[in-house]
DNA sequence: AAACCGGGGAG
DNA sequence: CTCCCAGGTTT
């Protein structure tokens, strides 16, 4: 095990320097605009996470704006990029960098790690790039690619693993450019080292990349447990008024969505059919005084949608009702409100 | 240590 | 279909 292996680190930096991609948060040091950048990116491929960044530093020019924005326009605003949990950490922090840092970002990897939000992996990378503090980044990219060069079989989501994995990277760090190389081990597991199908042939480290060596490139890096996938049967209800109003509810507590928006729902062991659904919405006493409503399916087969540990089987059903003695809002006042895509796609098709 | 938290794209 | 993406927090 190389312990300080300034070879490594240069052939590393030496490819960055020729392979790196153009992108809008590599044109600046400015902490703010680098956290924005790590927060979106997390878990989050960069095609998908580019918009919203884009569209976050146009509406928040600054860390102040967004400190004093409404939660609720924040939640707006990643509606569609998941894992909400990290706007609503991504307001707190703000508020802590206003707050008890006078507006001005931390500096360094102890103290960003103390805002919400920010992690091992962010704290070290806006150290590095904004700070050239040489704190080693270990993302989803540096596990694959020191797992098969250095042919290692720790697990990476072990604790061991993690230890491990950081401790090697610490070591391999260029000290003298830690921006670069963090960035630079990165980009190589994003673009050279992928997961399927690597390009080995023309790899600079194609000489001494033990997994490629002992052909277990497809072996590494190891990862153990698998998540179980539980399903839900959830039936939504799109209430229309004579006025043409409907009800929105907001999603409270534990569990997915935490803020956002959705219609009242009726969650079921299974698939309900008309009558036992009409029953429901009785029993739970989900549309107060309203004596006729015309009930009407939407979709016949349900509407799977996909989260990383639960499949949503989704029924939405149209309820007129004359009126209805619950909050109410116009019907096309919805798209102001943060909703799931699942929500976001049936608006789309029947709104307007 | 394990569970939980989205949505999308690649193969 | 499976895997995983510039991870972090909670239990």
């Amino acid at each position: 095990m190389p312990k300080n292996n300034p070879v490594f680190a240069n052939q590393l930096i030496e490819w960055y320097l020729d392979n790196k991609r153009a992108m809008p948060w590599r044109e600046t040091k400015n902490p703010y605009f680098i956290w924005l950048s790590e927060i979106i990116l997390q878990q989050t491929r960069v095609a998908q996470g580019l918009p919203y960044y884009l569209a976050f530093t146009e509406a928040y020019p600054t860390v102040q704006q967004l400190a004093a924005a409404p939660q609720e326009d924040i939640l707006k605003l990643w509606q569609g990029l998941g894992y909400y949990s990290r706007a609503r950490n991504l307001h707190a922090a703000a508020q802590m960098v206003v707050t008890d840092y006078n507006s001005i970002f931390p500096n360094n990897y102890r103290e960003l790690l103390k805002l919400k939000g920010v992690g091992d992996y962010t704290a070290s990378a806006i150290a590095s790039i904004c700070f050239d503090e040489p704190a080693a980044v270990v993302d989803g990219n540096v596990y694959r690619v020191l797992s098969r060069i250095f042919g290692i079989d720790t697990p990476i989501n072990s604790s061991q693993g993690i230890k491990e994995f950081k401790k090697l990277a610490s070591g391999l760090m260029d000290r003298d450019r830690p921006a670069d190389f963090n960035q630079a081990i990165m980009e190589f597991g994003a673009i050279q080292c992928t997961p399927k199908n690597p390009y080995c042939l023309h790899c600079v480290f194609n000489d001494r990349c033990v997994a490629l060596q002992k052909s277990r490139i497809h072996e590494l890096p190891v990862k153990i447990n698998k998540t179980k996938v539980k399903k839900r049967y959830l039936n939504y209800i799109f209430i229309k008024t004579a006025s043409g109003d409907t009800v929105l509810q907001q999603r409270t507590g534990k569990g997915i969505w935490q803020g956002l928006y959705e219609f009242p729902f009726i969650e079921a062991k299974g698939p309900l059919g008309e009558d036992r659904f009409r029953e429901s919405v009785k029993s739970q006493n989900l549309l107060p005084n309203v004596i006729e409503m015309d009930i009407t399916r939407y979709n016949d087969t349900p509407i799977v949608h996909k989260l990383s540990h639960q499949h949503l089987y989704t029924t939405f059903w149209i309820v007129d009702v004359a009126e209805i003695d619950r909050e109410t809002i116009p019907v096309h006042s919805i798209r102001n409100y943060p909703v799931p895509v699942l929500i976001a796609n049936f608006i789309e098709k029947n709104i307007d």
